[in-house]
DNA sequence: GCCAACGTTGGC
DNA sequence: GCCAACGTTGGC
């Protein structure tokens, strides 16, 4: 017996944007909803997206480095993984000078944004103690890309049913 | 602007 | 491979 007809498990994920770079509403504005995640530049969040994120994936859109900072929609991994243009784009912000355009050090995947919540603060995370294993909610945590439990999930889709 | 925490770099 | 220095993240 193998588990091979079985449908993947659901895999989450919370992924941190600068609203000033792309908000929700931006995303939503998209065409498609749909954006590429460009910028990551950190190994392990790569390899979140190479090795774990899979389309379909449940995607909590966190607004990061801004006045409010917390979930603020949710969205579905929409692609798999492709190079990052802007890591070989020199008036990119992201452009990687290091990076070999034969062996691409950098990654995205495209994401499709679902609806806008209200906003979750980082305040409100943290005041839940179902959610006080959250990885983002750890001390020094600063990954823009981090995985999500199906428990952490379920509790913050309860928490905007009741009060969306 | 401050600063804690983390990741990366590079000399040795 | 160690580790100090440096750069970045991101909340406050």
């Amino acid at each position: 017996m193998t588990t091979s007809t079985l449908a993947p498990a659901p895999r989450y994920w919370l992924m941190k944007s600068e609203p000033d770079e792309c908000s929700i509403d931006d995303a939503l504005a998209a065409p498609n909803a749909t954006v590429p995640w460009t910028g990551v530049r950190n190994y392990q969040a790569r390899n979140f997206m190479r090795d774990g994120m899979q389309v379909g994936d449940g995607v909590l859109f966190y607004h990061s480095s801004c006045p409010e900072p917390g979930i603020a929609g949710i969205a579905r991994v929409a692609s798999g993984t492709r190079p990052d243009p802007t890591q070989f784009d020199p008036a990119s912000p992201y452009f990687d000078p290091k990076s070999p355009t034969d062996a691409p050090r950098w990654l995205l995947l495209d994401v499709q944004a679902l609806r806008k919540t209200r906003l979750i603060s980082l305040a409100e995370l943290r005041s839940t103690p179902l959610l006080s294993q959250m990885r983002v909610l750890q001390k020094g945590s600063r990954l823009s890309i981090t995985p999500v439990e199906e428990s952490e999930w379920a509790c913050i889709t309860d928490v905007l049913m009741r009060g969306d």
